[in-house]
DNA sequence: TATTGTTATACTCTATAACTATA
DNA sequence: TATAGTTATAGAGTATAACAATA
């Protein structure tokens, strides 16, 4: 259903155009929402993939949230030290660990989700029940986006 | 239309909590597309906004941007000094100076639209017409959340 | 005294390149 | 030789605190 026509693809452009500066400026305050003592968005962001996901490689982890293995040991690193995760060494090829989230973890998610939610929730509470059924429609949009 | 009962309000938590890992995972990417003699996209959204609403003094531009007054400092600064904004300062008040994009400033923003375009638009067109209808039609949504 | 903006500083986020360990 | 992961390094992004200039 997505004929590829120059009117349709200059209509894509211009909706990468619209979107993107929107995105930025919705997404930046997001980050800065952190208290003292909790984690941050994007440990956040891993923790909770390991939870809907299950346990899985570091190297996949990395690959579902769209970051470089590098980046990923580092946040590993952290979530570790924390008690938030632990790695188990796979007895079949030693060089992987399959990472799973612990209770800590699961306990901190619980309350960190509360934490957040309170904030964007309170924005979206701003939105009209079908400005809200958009928003929600849009989301496995996104997932797709970010896919592949 | 927003009733504040307790199903809604349950629902909004739920939709906070699954729209923020998905925004981190699709905007994360969109991020480091930058090829080595462009200006970040960070730069590129004060410029596509000073485009769009016209001059302004810096404060205003950084609450427009949902960034502290510090950052766009910076931000102008580096703008500044390839010549893709200019400063005036404001003879009735000299604390503050009116900020304008340069011709330079709106020729970079042509050719960096259409190269990053092209990125996003490539995994737009992967979308079905519906879904880029969809996409549309939430960014006005997304502009009243960052408002205020 | 209040407001606008800047300087100084620091921490988060993320990437690339080079390396190590295992297969 | 190829793959999974880590270490080293660096640059972008952003904030808070302290300051300077002007109103």
């Amino acid at each position: 259903m997505s004929a590829p026509t120059k009117q349709a693809s200059n209509a894509t452009a211009a909706l990468a155009s619209a979107l993107r500066p929107s995105l930025l400026r919705f997404t930046r305050p997001m980050r800065s929402q952190r208290a003292d003592e909790s984690i941050t968005l994007t440990h956040t962001s891993a923790l909770v993939t390991l939870e809907k996901q299950g346990a899985m490689s570091a190297g996949d982890l990395a690959a579902f949230e769209r970051v470089q293995p590098p980046s990923m040991t580092k946040i590993l690193g952290t979530l570790e030290q924390r008690g938030l995760v632990k790695r188990e060494v796979d007895p079949s090829d030693r060089r992987c660990a399959i990472i799973a989230i612990t209770d800590s973890g699961r306990e901190l998610l619980l309350s960190e989700r509360r934490r957040r939610d309170a904030l964007l929730a309170q924005r979206l509470a701003r939105l009209t029940t079908e400005e809200r059924a958009a928003l929600r429609a849009v989301i496995p949009i996104f997932d797709k986006l970010a896919a592949e």
